[in-house]
DNA sequence: GTCTCCAATCACCGAACGGTAACCGGAGCG
DNA sequence: CGCTCCGGTTACCGTTCGGTGATTGGAGAC
């Protein structure tokens, strides 16, 4: 059994090579974006050529959208699992700005393909960006309406704002803090925002 | 004297011709993106044709180049000034946040260019992205770390994100929140913001 | 052995677009 | 009157890149 992942040729199945073909096209699009990542360059790094691609994509936007899709997907997947793995609201933001730094740090920078998309435009991305945007904060909205008195549009506004918070830092951490360990700034950034939500409720805070 | 800012060819002083290209060349990039707006497009939106852009602009890219930096100085220069406008910390926290609503309703979506460019792996742009983000952390950095006992580092966190929050949270009111005023939403998260960042301090909060 | 899939290739097309060379025409001045 | 700027235009070039038609060749079924 030889290094199939990126050896020239070894003939895989249909099912192998998609899967081959989308981890390529997504190191492809994270490092270049999508203008500057050719339909060439991907089948090269794949070991292959182009007219392969296109039997499995039928064009460059269906490619991209598959993997704008999973990585949204996953995205949501953490922010929800991240506040369904407890009831105690402290805890779900901690664990809410540790899903994003784990987005962030643990995915091979799949966040580009979101937080940095260069297409615009293009209806279809858009929508899938905001949805899964959309999906965050309403997950967090959830949340705060149950436990707080405040009118449900003023809730997504400060869940917006709390996933920005933690979008933005989360990324900031990533390229320019390497000083502070994750753990630190999860802990210095969850307690920013717990101290700032946590007032609303007519429960008590703190 | 007629009208010369849309109409066909009133020949106008190089100055004002740069002066209009510019504002044409914005409203192409702000709704359309870098890459999906062509020279021919700008050209015409002037009501001018392409040669008397290149008399102006060596390169599509410096075109773009002109503006961004246009933008990123504008939005520095509102958080700047709304650090400075006060020292009473609070009302600071107010003033960021505003001066972000200002910056994304008031300048003709010029934020677009800096917070939803779709130029990447061009390192001009990068930078000046990326710099003017800093400029506007560094600013708010220095108020933390005067006023708190907080590590520079573990600050410019912190303030990455308060800078996040405002900007997620702005765009989203801009396009999803019709039924918050303006001064409301402000309101709401900055207050939000203050809550967080005012335990921060050795100084007494709240 | 040979037939037949089907993965994979080579070579090509056409459109879009950044950028440029050559030319035009009206207003002011001598 | 006519000369000369100079703001303008038309028409074009070359390259890049998404996408495709015709062709090859090796592995398994019989």
């Amino acid at each position: 059994m030889a290094d199939a992942t990126t050896r020239a040729t070894p003939r895989l199945s249909r099912s192998a090579r998609r899967i081959q073909l989308m981890s390529a096209a997504k190191a492809a699009f994270v490092t270049q974006g999508y203008h500057a990542a050719a339909m060439d360059d991907i089948a090269d790094r794949a070991g292959v050529s182009k007219p392969v691609l296109y039997q499995h994509f039928p064009s460059k936007l269906e490619l991209y959208l598959a993997l704008l899709n999973e990585s949204a997907d996953e995205m949501v997947r953490l922010v929800r699992a991240a506040l369904a793995a407890t009831t105690d609201n402290h805890e779900r933001v901690d664990n809410a700005v540790a899903a994003y730094f784990s987005f962030v740090a643990d995915n091979g920078q799949a966040y580009r393909l979101i937080f940095e998309s260069d297409l615009r435009g293009q209806l279809d991305v858009e929508r899938i960006v905001e949805r899964s945007t959309d999906d965050c904060i309403s997950a967090i909205t959830d949340t705060i309406t149950t436990d707080t008195g405040v009118d449900v549009e003023q809730a997504r506004l400060l869940a917006s704002g709390m996933v920005g918070l933690s979008q933005v830092s989360a990324r900031y951490w990533l390229q320019q803090s390497p000083h502070v360990s994750r753990a630190e700034a999860i802990e210095l950034l969850s307690t920013l925002m717990w101290r700032g939500i946590s007032w609303f409720p007519r429960q008590e805070p703190v």
